[in-house]
DNA sequence: GGCAAACCGATTCTGTAGAATTACCGGAAG
DNA sequence: CTTCCGGTAATTCTACAGAATCGGTTTGCC
């Protein structure tokens, strides 16, 4: 095959539908996209450059994630993102996050455990830059995911899994303020929040790990919290739609 | 509302998607459809006299269900419908709803409340036949839509809120079975549990109001399993399809 | 004249149809 | 055993028809 690629390569068959989903809510999660806005399905198919099918599917699954709503017959909107709504996100996560953790207590592979604390410990001792952030992120995603494989509960790991888009793409932007801050005192506090679990992990202590994890979570909220005051979704009060009931 | 619904509602229109959605889920339930077996998108469009569109947004819902799993360019294939799935299942709702309910006890309307313990009594003491199950259905519904509305988390209530369709299409389903077997005994049992949790939220206690939550889905959960020894959706163990990691 | 209900048209969603493209799987050939 | 190839089906695109909603306008009535 001597030819080159041409001059556009959308090599992402079969995850047109997950890039437009994670582009949409990093516009709406960065302030792009304000509260209440009309998504319509033309604009941002040449937005995007894809043709209806995959929008239309993309804003289903938004749905799915609470983070827009659909009305019948008239479209998607975008959903308020308030501190009030990211606590509720936050709480939601939290009880799912408790139970999955509570049951992989007992079946959760120690030696994988064991290598991640190690890998976080090293993290924290090394000096915070942009690099170190991108590796405090895969590892939160890491141990994480390993958590959900080992609940025991594949329902619950299907749940969780599928809402990771949506909390995975709040913290990046999360992140990316910090970065933007060059602040990076947050690594050090999630690896203690992190090790803590891992640490729970290993002792096979349930209580501890579930008490650990809460203590993750109502941090994460604190700090997802604050992505908010830089969300400017609130001025468009008249442009929201009033919605028909159910 | 003196016309019976008639057989077949035409007027489809913004709500194909949400029939497919059904429909495939009764299938599943019913056991027609098996686990492991794979949904091709133009047999279901001519089995359901539509075109792939609405069927492939359907199964995009319904892998938020965590019924079906989609490979990317492979299609969807039914999931595992397990006693122990279910309990998984109800392991999740339990957490959640239980979440709710601690919200709702603060905030729930009261009169609202009593007239619906009133009507379950009402239900509780009139005669057994399909006509009372079918009241108990809607009045099942009806409590547990207003404790989520009255959650004060509207994230939480829309998770509720969307996996609703496959709690109903389970209990449903469940129903089904004891109308076949002219058992009714479930309809008082169901009213104790629904009137010791509107004596809860009346009284404003939290915690007995999470109890007796708990006892509720635990019940629900005993009594859904069953539906599982009727579904033969293990022979086909071969025709597992081996996926990708993620 | 003023108000309400009915009407109309623009916009956009929803669903259909068919074709082009791409990916995956399994078998055949080297 | 690896590589290539072809069939099947998913994914996407294009184009279009039907339907629902909204906002404004017109009509009819008091």
């Amino acid at each position: 095959m001597p030819d080159c690629p041409p001059v556009e390569a959308p090599f992402d068959h079969g995850l047109r539908r997950q890039t437009v989903v994670r582009a949409v809510l990093t516009d709406i999660f960065h302030g792009n996209l304000r509260a209440g806005q009309r998504l319509v399905t033309e604009s941002l198919a040449n937005r995007f450059n894809v043709s209806h099918t995959p929008i239309r599917e993309a804003l289903i699954e938004l749905r799915g994630l609470c983070v827009v709503e659909l009305l019948p017959n008239r479209g998607a909107v975008v959903r308020k993102i308030t501190a009030q709504s990211v606590r509720e996100v936050c709480q939601v996560r939290k009880v799912l996050e408790c139970e999955a953790i509570r049951g992989a207590v007992r079946k959760i592979d120690r030696k994988r455990v064991a290598t991640l604390a190690t890998e976080i410990r090293e993290l924290a001792a090394s000096p915070a830059n942009p690099e170190a952030v991108a590796r405090a992120q895969n590892l939160d995603n890491q141990l994480h995911d390993a958590i959900y494989a080992a609940s025991g509960n594949e329902f619950l790991a299907a749940e969780l899994d599928r809402l990771r888009t949506l909390f995975r793409t709040f913290r990046d932007v999360t992140w990316d303020l910090e970065l933007a801050r060059r602040e990076y005192h947050r690594i050090a506090i999630e690896a203690t929040e992190h090790l803590a679990i891992t640490d729970a992990l290993l002792a096979g202590d349930a209580r501890s790990a579930v008490a650990a994890m809460t203590i993750h979570m109502r941090s994460g909220q604190m700090y997802w919290v604050q992505v908010t005051t830089n969300l400017k979704n609130l001025p468009s009060e008249k442009e929201t739609i009033k919605h028909s009931p159910q």
